[in-house]
DNA sequence: GCAATTTGAAAAAACGTTTTTGTGTGACGG
DNA sequence: CCGTCACACAAAAACGTTTTTTCAAATTGC
């Protein structure tokens, strides 16, 4: 059953066991105690015992048992990452790239912080985690009716969520989010397209199940008012892909009084506007200018390249994992409120000539490293 | 310090603390050796008391600590993942689309069987979980020269792979993958390039420092072989993206004899070429037809889309959680190798009319759900 | 009707740490 | 020379489970 090769990796029964702290005392010739404190930092030690205890642990290999460690300090070390899900919109998560950077960076983040980050499973019922605990959970994105957060607190873990809990209830300084300043990006990436010679510019966004879909669609009617221009709203639902941007898009283009720019709050959503735009042969950016929400390679890749507004991912991904480590250590205060930054990328999406105007085109592959 | 607030989710230092399972014994008034058996299912429990004591425990909202549990079974419930890295190649994750595809597959799948995955950190040394344990290990694409493989097996822990370990010294059968069948796959889409009306049929491809990568090369080498052809190769190094596949396909297409068909072994690589040729005048799939290695929304929405060899993610990562869950819980004969299957999507992108023959144009967004 | 067996449940040990409390030794001051 | 104190370390308790052992009561067999 057990084969003899040195990495034979299945679990064999009767090898030794993993070295634990009292090997490291015995072979060091003090109490586990002593290890402890010595490892630690925490007891009065000389110097002279610190350093041969840990030579020892060293030459041993020991590497501290979590579990043990865990239950005593009543932690896990470990927070949790979830995509928030909705019955309107399952597989809510249409934003692999906007995900994982974000996932990336909070992963890193978290580990430097001695923490691990795992990954929600996208199961029902209330084991999300595979039967292990969390000390914190972080929500991406969460939608309305969402239960995730509510339960989560109810249960006393502490919960950040990335973006705003629609519809939230409870006091402002109650819940504790890391978002990008919405309203201000649409403002932005509106005044954007109005320069670029935009008169009729129309919206393509989701159902507002999100914060940011609600502030997109208010900012892009507070704009209108504000420009004087009607607006020109087409909501998708369904699935949110290229798929549904080419047919909100196609609507639009088909419609008696077609738009002459167009912002998508997805770049998936603008990606099939493109190729709406294209079946119909009318030229991006001469005819038509588009933007859409959120940079990815293949915004930067498309024909025309996509002018996009950034929305950081991973920024938010690092500040809110610094926000639930500080909340899960009961730092007091934590800052309850983080507004990330947006920005944005101008390519030639956007690149219509203007009259008096010299476009900033800028070259549209500016992030390659 | 302490909001009075219903939900305020800072730790409380003097809150009741979780109910245990003493709480539930004593409610229950039983031991709580007989709460532990009840609910595990272990001892011999009359269904009475077992149904009395479920009973008890749901309506405490009793949870097992997780790090108890894990104390006494010697285990942690997590596996790790990890994405390979090497000194030639950081941040060698070139793919979001197929690495969160994966993940996402692995997360489910392990969480419906109890464990949790958690992400590895993208940090140097040892450390790459926070300083938590790890049952067992999952390596996505290892790279030649990595470390992590060797270092885990090193220290008992069960390592299965995506992708085969470049260079692997160890015998064949103390490994443990889940693998595409590259050979395989290659042949089929270099055939179906051919049947396309390809007849000077490049490769664009990486560095050999992954399985795929090699087999890629090989398979290639082999079909241009058996096909009396001249084999066009063009290795990128540096970033894997849209600009090196740009830089790659200008280089043959600007060449002295340039190919009529390429095949890119990465998607991103593959729509850097269809720019290339879009830069260029060079009308696809008129001119030249294209195809790449991994599906992608990208590519599905590309100008025109994309035909592409689709990989599979999703089953990768279910198998390769299914064949570590297996090895970590000690079940023999484990099956050490997966091979999962590849298909052709084919898209515009090879649409070429061939003389006497129908090309099988379909639907180039078929996938849509 | 008494020993043998089965049943139901409790007591106790174990898991590997950290933290709290305890203790023997030498130095120092009075 | 004795008491006090700091020091260096050890012993013991605690964390919340699971597992093993023990034990009393109920049931069975003859």
């Amino acid at each position: 059953m057990s084969s003899g090769y040195l990495y034979d990796c299945r679990v064999e029964a009767k090898g030794k066991a993993r070295v634990g702290i009292r090997d490291v005392a015995r072979a060091a010739g003090v109490s586990p105690t002593t290890v402890s404190h010595s490892l630690s930092g925490k007891g009065r030690l000389p110097e002279s015992t610190r350093e041969r205890i840990a030579r020892v642990a060293e030459e041993l290999g020991y590497r501290p048992n979590a579990s043990a460690r865990n239950l005593v300090a009543g932690k896990t070390g470990l927070l949790g990452i979830a995509i928030s899900e909705s019955p309107e919109s399952p597989f809510g998560l249409s934003d692999f790239d906007y995900f994982m950077q974000l996932l990336t960076a909070a992963t890193t983040t978290a580990v430097e912080k001695g923490m691990a980050l795992v990954v929600a499973g996208m199961g029902q019922g209330e084991e999300f985690f595979g039967g292990v605990d969390v000390d914190g959970l972080i929500v991406v994105d969460p939608v309305v009716g969402d239960q995730l957060v509510a339960a989560n607190l109810r249960r006393g873990v502490p919960v950040v969520t990335t973006g705003r809990v629609p519809g939230e209830t409870r006091p402002d300084d109650e819940t504790y989010w890391v978002d990008n300043d919405h309203r201000r990006g649409t403002m932005s990436i509106l005044d954007h397209l109005h320069e670029r010679g935009g008169r009729k510019v129309a919206l393509i966004t989701t159902l507002p199940i999100t914060s940011y879909t609600a502030d997109d669609i208010e900012g892009y009617e507070t704009w209108c008012e504000a420009h004087s221009q009607e607006p020109m709203l087409t909501v998708v639902e369904g699935p949110i892909d290229e798929g549904a941007g080419f047919a909100a898009a196609a609507e639009l283009l088909d419609g008696p009084d077609p738009p002459d720019a167009i912002y998508a709050t997805l770049d998936r959503l603008a990606l099939g506007t493109l190729a709406a735009a294209r079946s119909r042969g009318i030229g991006v950016p001469t005819d038509l200018i588009v933007a859409g929400c959120t940079d990815s390679k293949a915004g930067e890749w498309a024909d025309p390249p996509l002018t996009a507004l950034a929305l950081n991912p991973e920024e938010i991904g690092r500040q809110v994992v610094e926000m639930l480590i500080a909340l899960v250590q009961g730092d007091d205060p934590v800052e309850r409120h983080q507004l990330v930054p947006t920005a944005i990328l101008p390519r030639e999406s956007t690149a219509r000539v203007v009259s008096g105007q010299t476009p900033r085109m800028e070259d549209p592959h500016d992030e390659d490293s």
